[in-house]
This record gives structure tokens, sequence and C-alpha cells, in this order.
DNA sequence: ATAGCTGCAAATGCTTTGCAAGGCC
DNA sequence: GGCCTTGCAAAGCATTTGCAGCTAT
């Protein structure tokens, strides 16, 4: 079955990356990069791609994921030491993590610069601010 | 068997936060606040109890951690996906990752004034920061 | 043709839980 | 005594892996 479109913009960036083209991997960047910045996890993913009568396993939604972060087309985000999300944008940011829902958000830059309680999304307040320096041997 | 130091002052601080004070939580209580701020995980813990000769199990290992977090005693600290840290530190602080050795460290508070990368730890280089900022509903 | 990918199911690793036995007040 | 705690083993959950079959080039 070959029902790839030879040259979409999903087919040149994962060539681009040098991974190759498969149906799955069009299908989940197509889902990942074809609206806007996203937040996942696996398992978010994986129910989209159902949702989109995509066919995928789990399993696949998993290396895909950790492949187009080793890519360079995803990061990682770590705010629950139970699930592993995954950000759409790779530039240096940061994020609101939604404690009830799970769910996560860009922090605007302008947040950034002033950070006071009445800068915080409407309906919340602070839980905590947690800043993780992650070092790495320089050798 | 009654080996419970009446008025030691493990003892002393389990009773303060209301949980009983029994042998495994007193030993464990000990291990943690003992000798200056520490950063564990269940297993680290856990190894350190035997490595001392205390008996207690893994799942009680976990109970504990969870007790003590919830009283106050500690602070969780989010840092991979795959583990959980606890912090014998609940002051508002933040921490070094060593992403090779898993290990975590205070920031002395100098660093938060002025972080350059002539600050960082020697033999290190800066793979990330992250700021996680955490909201709940103000309901 | 063949190196690489997918999917399933089984395995893993950390954490939690159910329940009977034991310990603290 | 009564309730809380412990320990073991089993269950749970997210994630990873082994391997046979499939697919892109």
């Amino acid at each position: 079955m070959a029902d790839l479109q030879p040259n979409s913009d999903a087919m040149k960036s994962l060539r681009a990356v040098g991974l190759r083209p498969t149906r799955q991997r069009m299908a989940l960047a197509r889902l990942l990069f074809g609206q806007g910045n996203m937040h996942v996890t696996a398992e978010s993913l994986y129910d989209s791609a159902q949702e989109a009568g995509i066919q995928v396993s789990l399993a696949t939604v998993y290396n895909t994921l950790h492949q187009f972060t080793t890519a360079g087309l995803l990061r990682q985000v770590v705010v629950d030491s139970s699930r592993c999300y995954f950000d759409t944008n790779v530039d240096e940011h940061h994020h609101f993590y939604f404690e009830e829902s799970g769910e996560l958000a860009d922090i605007p830059s302008e947040f950034i610069r002033s950070m006071a309680p009445m800068d915080l999304p409407a309906g919340t307040e602070l839980s905590r601010i947690d800043i993780v320096v992650r070092l790495r041997s320089n050798g």
C-alpha cells in the first residue's frame, strides 16, 4: 500500500532528520505538527490517532515520540513522575502545569519577565515553582 | 519488643505530626534527618536502611516517605519521569540534577541570584534549565 | 533485496494495594 | 482491646523490548 504523498511537508520533515517516512510516522507527524504547538503524552497521542482513524500501535507511538525527540522535533517535559510529556515547541520556554487535570500550557514570555500572583491564569493559584538545572559532565 | 527511646528527637518529631512512632518510622526518620539535608529515592533509602541493619520492607519505605511528605517533613522533587525523589529540605529552593548519576544537589542561594555558566559545579556544563510553575484551581 | 519499521505480546521497573499478623496506646 | 502499622506477595501502570512479518527505497 503506497498512499504516501510524495512531497508533503510531513515527508520532507522526516527525511530532513533522517527518518524513513512511513505511514505511521507521517500520520503522527501531521497530528503533532499540523495545528500549532501541542503537549502530548504517549497515551494521549495514541488516543488522538485512534479518533483520527489512524492505525498505529501504542508501542509505535512510544518509539516515534522518542525518535522525534532524538531528532530534535520534540522536547520532553518532566512535570510528573508517572507520565512523560512531549512538547512540539522545542524552543527554550517554560510551562504552567495544571495539577488537577494534568494539562500543560506554555508560559507566555511576558509572564516570565514579571511573574506576580496576578499574572497567573484566571481561576488558579500558585502551588509551587520548580526549577531544575540539569547538568552533564563536560568531558 | 520495646526498644523505642521514650523521648528521642525522632519520636518527638513523629508525635508532633500525628504519626505513631513505630520502630520503622523512627529508624527511617533518623536516617533522613540525622545528618543534614538529604535527597533520597525509595530504593536508596531502602538500601541505606539495609546497610544500617534496619529491618524494613520496601513497601513500608514507600508508605513512610509519603506519610512524611503529607506531614510536611519531606518534599517531593520531580526531575525524572521514572523515579520519585524526596528532599529533607522543605524550604523553597531549587536543584542541580546530575543527569548521568541521577544525583540531586541543592542550588546555593547565591547561584540563583547570579546564574552564569562559570557558577556551575566544576566539571559540568548546562544541559537545560527547567522551570515548572505548578498551579491549582483556587475554588 | 535489504535495512529499517511495525505490531503484538511479554517483560520490565517503579510504585501501590490487599490482607493477615503484629505492635503501639 | 482496638486501631494503626507492617510485610509479603500480588497487582498496577507506564514504558520498553524481542521477534516475526511487513515496507520503503
